[in-house]
DNA sequence: AGTGCGACCCGAACGC
DNA sequence: TGCGTTCGGGTCGCAC
């Protein structure tokens, strides 16, 4: 679920509630979604604070005094502040206690997330950091980095938007619509994108991200940013999720289809 | 190096 | 109602 979108809104939310407030408990209930040594992450957080939340792609970046905890939400992880004394509910795999009476607990559904803790000097060699491209969002994303990137590439253009070593932060739901809004057909062969075509992959990117970091994220099903926060960009979608209902351009049905295993959606029209 | 596909997990939606 | 199957907003590891 979470996507550039998403991992932003979190950021900005949790932001204002577990700055500079002292760790004092750790409780770790599900241990695989660590990939620190247990008893080294808890060593570190404990007696710690959160200075500042920072974002790369889709990773969170918790500032500590000394080191960063890192935090990959993938499918349906979500962050929730609550009361110390509110029952454990499940799927919460990591809580994190203050010493003002709340705790900021990890939940997620499939387990597929991830977190992990690296010094402060080791962040940008940190091999998950180090993989991400250039943010959608970032002047550095250019027609010609992408041509650059694109061009050794036999694989649909949908799929290489996921690919986050080139454009960090995009996931299923706005690669969807990027090519929607740059009317490109999903399963036109990367190597084959014009220059043209990737300046309107860029501007349609930065406006589509803005605009849905603006309206707090997408909620699909039931995902909800932390504190119950529910976006609103579904509200705006195109395509993606819409199958059968009209183009928003020529109104034909939007057609779903599998590319490189993931649920695509587009407009055989108005992307050819 | 680039590509394809199963694996990691679980619950909801769907089909019978 | 109940039970089995399929699917998913993400990424990794492995085989070719």
């Amino acid at each position: 679920m979470p996507e550039i979108a998403e991992v932003e809104t979190v950021r900005n939310t949790l932001k204002k509630r577990i700055l500079h407030k002292k760790i004092v408990d750790v409780n770790i209930r599900y241990a695989k979604i660590i990939e620190s040594d247990l008893d080294e992450f808890k060593k570190v957080l404990i007696g710690n604070e959160f200075e500042d939340i920072l974002r790369r792609g889709k990773w969170l970046i918790f500032k500590l005094h000394d080191y960063y905890l890192l935090s990959h939400l993938r499918m349906e992880g979500k962050y929730f502040i609550k009361d110390s004394k509110e029952e454990i509910v499940k799927h919460e795999h990591l809580i994190i206690t203050f010493n003002d009476g709340t705790d900021l607990r990890y939940h997620d559904t499939r387990k597929f997330g991830r977190l992990k803790i690296v010094p402060l000097d080791k962040l940008e060699t940190t091999e998950e950091i180090q993989k991400q491209g250039i943010e959608p969002i970032s002047n550095n994303l250019t027609s010609a980095y992408l041509l650059e990137k694109f061009k050794n590439k036999r694989l649909p253009i949908k799929t290489v938007l996921l690919d986050q070593e080139i454009i960090s932060g995009l996931g299923n739901i706005y690669a969807d619509e990027v090519l929607f809004a740059s009317g490109i057909n999903p399963l036109k062969k990367a190597s084959l994108v014009t220059k043209e075509e990737c300046e309107k992959i860029i501007a349609s990117s930065k406006k589509i991200i803005t605009k849905a970091i603006e309206m707090g994220g997408t909620t699909i099903k039931s995902y909800t940013s932390s504190l119950g926060v529910t976006g609103h960009y579904q509200d705006y979608l195109c395509v993606h999720k819409r199958e059968g209902k009209p183009c928003p351009k020529c109104e034909r049905p939007i057609k779903r289809i599998k590319v490189g295993g993931r649920s695509t959606y587009y407009c055989e029209n108005c992307q050819k």
